[in-house]
DNA sequence: TTGATTCTAGACAGAACTGTCCAGAGGTCA
DNA sequence: TGACCTCTGGACAGTTCTGTCTAGAATCAA
């Protein structure tokens, strides 16, 4: 689920291998033009560049895609099918504390499986140039801060307060990445419990702040191999 | 200085008129790549595409610009000698309170003098792109937040926690932008309070945020005109 | 073996873009 | 008026990109 980790199919053991004179499928097609929108933005997805990458020329490519914008249509599909449903998933976890909830909503950041940052990234920015993915991205924005705002909610916030904590959360976690700061885990667990002060208020359980603190272990130890 | 308000040397009253041949000054072709990588990013900052924009030829943009690399390392000092600057002197000012502080940063989102906000997001994106305008950004990230952080210590905030939150005030701050929202201002100086709560995690003054409504009110309405 | 279907390479035509070059336009000064 | 300088349009050559088209490769079923 990785970018970094992402294989082509005729590569992958795990896939049917491939047969006759088949040498990459629409999904290879679909991963490359992924990593080419989030490294380099929408406008540079192009046939060309693609065809390069998987090695191949840029016939099927016009085999399996109707044209670019067929392309461009199916990564966006593919980032509102992601992100924006992960984050609401986790803002909706049963939580023992809004510190507790707030984590939850943390292990989007940590664990790639569960919200493609740099992508998220490449999205907003694609946004900015084109009115239509604007217009879905600030819809999803919407749910997206309702569910966060209703999760300070459960947690016994004033409704105009919870909406702007929920804000707060949730823009201040697109600035820093955004910023990439590419800070250390340890640096970042260091600070958690400030954070977690500052987006609630309230002073935060240490028990909550260690068992996030083991969850990220967990998830770095796992990503990084 | 606004983006929106930025004439053509020719076209401008105020500017001295031109003479001879020249129908487009060195300026025209910054102010135009300036809005072109707002509007579309830094790759689609084009000589033939500015030229069109300017009606001219591309011919005088090579006797202004050596090249079009040229052009993009003028784009990015403009924003070097602009935004982070302005933020760092709003950080510094005399302020009664906290909350007084952060409205004087507040003050770089309601005037598009003191701060470019497209541009800001505009440079992010490129940075994203460009490992050297990533350092140099990055650098500046560094600086502001270095400033954010003094201010809020200048409150008695401890220094981890004055780090912490302000960092949550500034990418907040980029989150925010970066979403755009386009909110009406009374909507967003409605939420005045509850922000500067979650800023500060001390209630706010009814008086600053009365202060600082009257201040954007007035923003608001002289760049209407 | 033949026919149908799914993929593939690569040629073709056209569009968009860059940098170079040169003739021409406009202004100033002696 | 001529010389010089500053800008300008536009032609030229080369590069990169898109979509279309066709022949060929591989597989399967009759």
């Amino acid at each position: 689920m990785t970018r970094a980790t992402r294989l082509l199919h005729r590569d992958n053991p795990d896939q049917i291998p491939l047969n006759g004179n088949i040498k990459v499928t629409r999904q290879d097609w679909l991963n490359a033009a992924l990593e080419v929108l989030i490294e380099a933005g929408e406008k540079q997805v192009k046939v060309l560049l693609l065809s390069e990458r998987l090695g191949v020329s840029r016939s099927s490519f016009y085999w399996y895609f109707k044209s670019r914008s067929d392309l461009t249509n199916a990564l966006l599909q593919t980032w509102f099918d992601t992100n924006p449903r992960q984050m609401i998933a986790q803002a909706a976890m049963p939580a023992g504390s809004i510190c507790e909830a707030i984590c939850n909503i943390h292990k989007c950041v940590v664990d790639p499986a569960l919200f493609d940052i740099p992508l998220d990234f490449a999205v907003r920015d694609w946004a900015r140039r084109d009115p239509s993915v604007q217009a879905q991205l600030s819809a999803t924005d919407r749910d997206v801060t309702a569910a966060l705002a209703a999760m300070f909610e459960r947690f016994d916030y004033d409704p105009a307060e919870a909406v702007i904590r929920a804000r707060v959360l949730y823009y201040m976690q697109l600035g820093y990445n955004a910023a990439e700061l590419n800070e250390p885990w340890e640096t970042r667990l260091a600070n958690v419990s400030n954070y977690l002060l500052t987006f609630t208020g309230r002073a935060p359980l240490p028990k909550v702040v260690e068992d996030f603190g083991i969850y990220v272990r967990a998830i770095v130890e796992e990503t990084e191999l």
